[in-house]
RNA sequence: GCCCGGGUGGUGAAAUUGGUAGACACAAGGGAUUUAAAAUCCCUCGCUCGUUAGAGUGUGCCGGUUCAAGUCCGGCCCCGGGCACCA
């Protein structure tokens, strides 16, 4: 029954119902069919959907319900990233246990997700912490661990000396353990890795195969492997008496070995360890080296600080004596954990050199003979060489290319590409993960978990005490039997990132119990044929969903090379927050939802308080909504207020989709708005007199003018979503359609066809966006088959035709007059009747026309003086 | 620090291939309707000058290319994201 009024909650609850009854986003092999697989970042179970989720989720579902009317085969999953650190949090917060946790808020988020509306097959849905998903990740592990591409070395953590546990980079804060708040400290431990670095090349190379991704994500991956070429030179040691015979470091520039003032080595390299024990202000120092975090960032900040060891290397070219140091920001687990150092020619070198008076060796100049100044900073450009005998004189290419050679001839130096890619370490000392499928035997081997006795599963009963992970605390859990002997389970967990890397592949095949994947299925699906997800996973994330694809691929499981064949990064949500500070500084944030606010006649807040206490705060502007500044806006009281549709319409037209959004309550107002307009329009439409048959032969100029206007909107619309995935300026150009037809007359049976076929474009272009009201619509239109089986409007040609165009006319390039002329005159023409305009003249009065471009059908711009 | 983005009215934005800067919306102001309010509808809305017509000016800053620059090039400033154990 059509209602009178648009009443969100009463449309969505029905409409959601007869998708569930209908089972209409169960998606099924059908191979007549092009297939459209649509996928969003699935989320992490935090509790309740925030914005963002709303944001990513919306978009997926707009391009899924496009392409379903577009006549492909779709499938649209969801599934939760349920491993994680904050599970672990809220564990010894609530007194529970993680799994329950988890559990609970995926039952809650999963509500969610279906009243706003997404078109998901739930027939598939993965949750990462269920053994019969990890347990497959635990058995491609050992798989990976037969073909090598597994091992093990020691790695760096955050250490808490206090609480004698690791911390990961967010429990660090301001240098101490979160809990404890003890001075954080660097630790070796041992750790699993995988061989990333091996397809390198290949994750470089591939970002060719894949044009419909953003270039911007394409540079930020190239720039993290890092592709360099150089060459590794080995000096000697002067000394005698120490565990190493040399030291190799890598340069990618050779051509300034002449340069070099003294090494650089890691606190924890070889050398140093040496030096430290004869030294103790040098243990001390390297010692103070351990209380930074782990983290590149802060390793690039702070201060750089040396030592020198006492011992010396030599120069393998000119045989001179070299220093050796240890800096705080050499890292022994990137290269050799050593570096050369060329104060005149890197910046970094020149101002460790400055700060400890090293010595400074010009040896490139400028080919341009610009200033050197190296008092000031130091040259980092290529030039030509001097002061490098018998190099001396040529330019970078030639350099390197000569140095490199002598340097290979005297067995001191190899070429080499070199990557900044680093290894994956997956080790993780945290609980709420999957457990890692080795087994550490007494005779200290460790093997894989043999394939039998997977999954190694996590029991999710147990007591969280906030220090120490309860598989590590239980001494019985990890005791096991290998071959008949005694053997010890890994208590390490998997790095969460290592479930995240796969899922997109089995939802494919989310049944299958007897392996990973079901190559059938998985084949006919994938690739992904729309990724979207937030920026920030534009590196970690998505290099290594790249990188397991290509593992899948060489394990015989998928076909193709890469998963996602086209990418969209969503922007973040912000809001605007608002704090309160104490005597000390110490600010208090406020929820939006708490805060009342006075603003100028310009819209801007000038006045914020409590709502409930008067109390004045701060208006901090237009922030990530975030726990720190707590900003969010819950989107379940927004649903509840004005429905999904108008959330989703929200969403999607306040922004382009991968800028920033800002939330602004009066903005969902203006959507909701809309959205009342459109119900109305199709209702006052359908309570005239009844449209029986389109013939559109016969209409005069407005009809034509107005019937234009809607299929010129079909025409942007579709290419907005399909194309550009512009959503904001589509549904701009749906708006400007509403409001010409709410202008329209409804008099004449021809004005009642427009209208007609333009309410039913309408409805149409909506449905993507707003579903549920456009399901109501279409029924309410006549239609028995629902709307999600209608197809998408074409634009008529015939109904494009124009028969004048406006010309642009311009003096020197400044706009002076606009003209209409008949869509064929002919180019002379239009000239012509642009000269003639008075406000034209009145600029070219006395002056020469030197010249008259003409851009047909648009503009005419007249040069004079 | 390194890598990647962004900067346009009071605000979010639009301008798709170098061709009308500000579509669409929000806010604000004015009016209609109403006993009143809500809702709805109409008008104004970059800045300066001008009654209008219109003129000048304007896309972070400085400079350049072009008949024409928000768009291309060079230099700078500011803001945001990522930096390997948050996900």
């Amino acid at each position: 029954m059509a209602e009178k009024q648009y009443n969100p909650k009463h449309i969505e609850q029905s409409v959601q119902q007869n998708w569930e009854a209908n089972q209409t986003f169960k998606a099924t092999t059908q191979p007549e069919k092009e297939k459209f697989y649509c996928l969003s970042m699935f989320p992490y179970p935090s509790g309740r959907l925030h914005m963002g989720h709303v944001r990513n989720y919306t978009i997926g579902d707009v391009i899924s319900r496009y392409q379903r009317m577009q006549g492909k085969n779709v499938l649209q999953p969801m599934g939760w990233d349920a491993f994680g650190l904050p599970a672990e949090n809220a564990a010894i917060n609530n007194n529970s246990a993680p799994a329950k946790w988890t559990y609970a808020n995926i039952d809650y988020m999963k509500g969610q997700l279906k009243s706003l509306g997404f078109g998901y097959d739930w027939s598939r849905e993965v949750a990462t912490c269920k053994s019969d998903y990890y347990r497959w990740e635990q058995w491609f592990f050992t798989r990976l661990y037969e073909k090598g591409l597994v091992y093990k070395k020691n790695s760096t953590v955050n250490w808490d000396p206090v609480d004698q546990t690791v911390l990961a980079n967010e429990q660090v804060i301001d240098g101490r353990g979160w809990r404890s708040g003890a001075l954080v400290e660097q630790k070796e431990i041992p750790q699993w890795f995988i061989k990333i670095t091996d397809y390198a090349e290949e994750l470089l190379a591939d970002l060719e195969e894949l044009p419909e991704w953003p270039d911007q994500v394409k540079a930020m991956q190239a720039n993290w492997i890092g592709r360099s070429e150089g060459v590794d030179i080995t000096f000697d040691m002067v000394e005698q008496d120490t565990p190493i015979d040399s030291i190799t470091v890598y340069t990618t520039r050779p051509d300034t070995v002449f340069g070099v003032s003294y090494l650089a080595v890691a606190a924890q390299h070889p050398l140093a360890e040496h030096a430290a024990k004869s030294n103790p202000e040098l243990a001390a120092f390297i010692d103070s080296c351990k209380n930074t975090k782990v983290a590149e960032a802060e390793l690039a900040t702070m201060d750089k600080q040396g030592y020198a060891t006492g011992f010396s290397v030599v120069h393998p070219l000119t045989q001179e004596s070299i220093p050796v140091w240890v800096a705080n920001f050499v890292l022994m687990e990137y290269g050799s954990g050593a570096v050369m150092s060329v104060p005149a020619h890197d910046q970094r070198d020149w101002e460790f050199a400055h700060q400890y008076s090293l010595p400074l060796k010009q040896v490139i100049t400028s080919v341009d003979s610009k200033n050197i100044d190296l008092s000031q900073s130091a040259f980092t450009e290529k030039g030509e060489l001097i002061n490098s005998d018998k190099f001396t004189g040529l330019a970078f290419e030639d350099a390197f290319d000569q140095i490199a050679s002598e340097l290979e001839q005297m067995g001191h130096g190899k070429r080499k590409v070199n990557y900044r890619l680093r290894d994956w370490g997956v080790s993780r000392q945290r609980y709420w993960g999957a457990p890692i499928p080795m087994l550490n035997l007494e005779n200290g081997e460790s093997v894989p978990v043999p394939a039998d006795e997977l999954p190694v599963v996590l029991p999710e009963d147990v007591i969280m005490d906030g220090v120490t992970s309860p598989i590590k605390a239980d001494t019985e859990w990890a005791k096991t039997t290998y071959n008949g002997d005694v053997a010890y389970r890994e208590t390490d967990t998997f790095d969460t990132f290592m479930e995240s890397s796969w899922y997109y592949a089995r939802y494919t095949s989310a049944m299958e119990s007897e392996g990973m994947l079901n190559p059938q299925e998985a084949n006919y699906w994938l690739p992904v044929d729309q990724y979207i997800g937030g920026i920030e996973h534009a590196i970690l994330h998505l290099l290594y969903a790249r990188f397991f694809h290509k593992l899948l691929r060489d394990e015989g499981l998928v076909t193709s090379n890469e998963p996602f064949k086209k990418l969209l990064c969503q922007g973040m949500v912000l809001a605007d927050s608002f704090y309160s500070e104490d005597e000390s500084g110490k600010k208090t944030w406020h929820a939006p939802a708490d805060v009342s606010t006075e603003k100028d006649d310009k819209g801007r807040i000038v006045k914020a308080w409590l709502s409930a206490t008067n109390e004045p705060v701060i208006h901090g502007g237009m922030t990530k909504m975030s726990k720190s500044k707590n900003n969010g806006i819950d989107p379940q009281q927004v649903i509840d207020q004005y429905g999904a549709d108008t959330v989703r319409l929200f969403t999607m037209f306040a922004a382009p989709p991968e800028q920033t959004l800002e939330w602004v309550d009066s903005g969902v107002e203006g959507a909701n708005r809309f959205l009342r307009r459109v119900w109305k329009l199709v209702h006052d439409h359908l309570a005239d007199a009844a449209v029986t048959s389109l013939d559109f032969s016969s209409l005069d100029n407005a009809q034509k003018s107005l019937r234009r206007e809607v299929h010129k909107t079909i025409e942007k619309v579709t290419d907005d979503l399909g194309r550009r995935q512009t959503f904001n300026t589509a549904i701009a150009a749906i708006m400007e359609l509403l409001n010409h037809l709410q202008k329209a007359p409804n008099e004449s049976t021809a004005d009642r066809m427009v209208m007609r076929e333009a309410v039913e474009s309408v409805v149409l272009l909506l449905n993507p966006i707003t579903p549920h009201i456009c399901h109501q619509l279409w029924q309410d239109l006549g239609y028995q088959s629902p709307i999600e089986e209608a197809e998408w409007p074409k634009a008529d040609p015939s109904a494009l035709v124009e028969d004048e165009k406006l010309i642009i006319v311009q003096v020197n390039g400044k706009l002076r007059a606009k003209i209409t002329v008949p869509a064929q005159a002919s180019e002379d023409a239009v000239k012509e009747q642009a000269m003639k305009q008075p406000n034209v003249t009145q600029f070219t009065d006395g002056k020469t026309i030197r010249k008259v471009i003409v851009v047909p059908g648009k503009l005419v711009n007249i040069v004079a003086n």
